[in-house]
DNA sequence: TTGTACGCGTTATCAA
DNA sequence: TTGATAACGCGTACAA
């Protein structure tokens, strides 16, 4: 079933049929009735490969997500859902791989389906160097700064991770901790890690105190990797009071590893994490972390692009507040 | 750039191009070598659009995944990847919303993609019955049973819901517990959720006690949502010793509600969930659980999908036995 | 081994 | 308001 087919048993022309389907002005409330009848009969889908293979201009806006599992990424994704329903652009949401580049990705899409605009949920600063001049449409980098990339249709928004961090780690200095463990992504390739460990250093400094990279431990994003990052800080014989975690899924598995050493959380060792998942509520005690601000970065990271593709403003860059969300996970000692 | 410009860069016309991209056997070394050179220059992709357009039949699978927010299906389709990364068959993985016709989303797709075949992660015996007929390739319904469907090209894989419900209620009653309360899905909706519940009335059954209907408290599939659902059923007064809980999200919820109340977990309330989500490990208790056997499901279905394909096999149904994870939320009374 | 020409299902342009 | 027709980028017979 084609449009021909419908051409056909409508008794219309390919061009009404086509403007019936895409809602075009001129069209007779007859004509419209006609095609619609055999559509509502027949169960007629256009088939989206010749259309965007022809159309001009598409009128979606495609969302790259960086990761699958990213449980951060799946709640923006529903915000922009959300946000997205109430107007008249349909989304495209595709996911790729961490190791994958999410520009190229988005290069390829942009000249299949032609999108409005693009939204990148995570993104490393290396690959738009590389080829974010490609792409052409108004686009925002989401989850990370494009003030410094120079793009003109590149917007960012982004929390400061490197204040985020050093609240956390203020928070613990704050709480008497002196003994800290920090455990994060590969600062070699990611440049949100890269962030917060810089964070990290700045609130030891402003502590007067020394931020030692034998503190640091580099694991995965998961909880089996807290966990057993974790386990082999302390299998090394590392002492500490308190344990910062770039991510609540390893702080999760930090804090079994800890257990498993008969110790408790936190009476023996405070922990804090970072982004504000769900469960963290969810877990005794609740986890104490540094909420990621969800909405108001789908919100304004929305807004920013919407404010390039419908009023031609130029790019800009915000950086969204983060809040300390203190739980029980921490103690004053 | 299109496969054109390709012709004209390397001089050569646009069939030999065409057959170098998709390594077709009769090219020349060197016309093979002069087009691969400006495809390494420029980084130039085909237009999957006009390639599907014009393409009789895909290479492709097609993964068909009900709900974005599902951490079981998020794992099995790591497994997916895993498992067809050593096979030619590129994977297109689609996502759609809960509501959604799987199968009428798996048509619109096969007639686009032109897939070898289909896996439905996910799915209501409802849709197949309304709209399976218009898909003619080979599919398996994974977590479901499509035996009594009748389809010659659906086969299905799932674990055993009923009696893995089962196992879990009289795991509870063995245990000593009498007062039981339920949660789960909205049985009127929910495949899944209605044989867990014939689960539960069937462990009741074997032990001569009769399961009320009163026990069985509807929610949905999120932490919030246990938790909000096992609040009310305290303050309705409701008593129980355990709760089995049909997700591990639902238990995770129900927990954090019987802490409020001041009850502890395992002490006060034993509770059993079901999916075996890797976070209920790392959660104090350790939630017990009815593991699904994910691994298995996506090499069985894999497996049966390939046979299809491949050898022509005539669909088949399996069902692959689930186990109970005995942890630590459970407490014998 | 290579080149030419046609068609996939749709939108867009133009004339009627 | 409608209809005919030319693309869109590609794969593939078929001819060379």
């Amino acid at each position: 079933m084609t449009i021909k087919d419908l051409a056909r048993e409508s008794g219309y022309s390919l061009g009404t049929v086509s403007r019936v389907l895409n809602g075009h002005p001129n069209v007779s409330e007859k004509a419209r009735r006609a095609v619609m009848a055999v559509v509502e009969a027949q169960g007629f889908e256009l088939n989206s490969n010749a259309k965007n293979l022809k159309q001009s201009q598409g009128d979606s806006i495609l969302i790259v997500v960086k990761g699958r599992g990213n449980e951060l990424f799946a709640s923006m994704v529903e915000q922009y859902q959300d946000i997205f329903s109430r107007t008249a652009y349909p989304l495209i949401i595709d996911y790729i791989d961490e190791l994958d580049s999410e520009v190229r990705r988005a290069g390829v899409l942009c000249r299949e389906k032609k999108p409005l605009g693009v939204l990148f949920l995570g993104g490393t600063h290396h690959n738009f160097l590389e080829e974010f001049s490609k792409i052409q449409v108004p686009s925002v980098l989401v989850t990370g700064s494009a003030r410094n990339l120079g793009f003109g249709n590149l917007s960012s928004v982004c929390a400061d991770d490197c204040k985020g961090a050093a609240c956390a780690v203020e928070h613990l200095l704050h709480s008497g901790h002196r003994q800290l463990l920090v455990l994060g992504g590969d600062l070699t390739r990611s440049d949100t890690s890269r962030n917060r460990y810089n964070g990290c250093v700045e609130a030891f400094r402003r502590y007067g105190l020394d931020f030692k990279d034998p503190c640091y431990y580099t694991c995965r994003y998961s909880y089996q990797s807290g966990y057993e990052t974790m386990k082999r800080a302390l299998d090394d014989g590392a002492t500490c009071t308190a344990v910062f975690a770039m991510a609540d899924v390893i702080a999760i598995g930090a804090i079994r590893a800890i257990r498993e050493r008969g110790l408790r959380v936190p009476e023996d060792i405070s922990v804090v994490g970072y982004d504000g998942l769900a469960i963290g509520d969810f877990l005794q005690p609740r986890l104490s972390t540094v909420a990621q601000p969800i909405e108001a970065m789908a919100q304004r990271s929305a807004a920013l692009l919407l404010e390039q593709i419908e009023r031609h403003m130029p790019a800009s860059h915000e950086t969204i507040p983060f809040s300390l969300a203190r739980k029980e996970s921490v103690r004053e000692i």
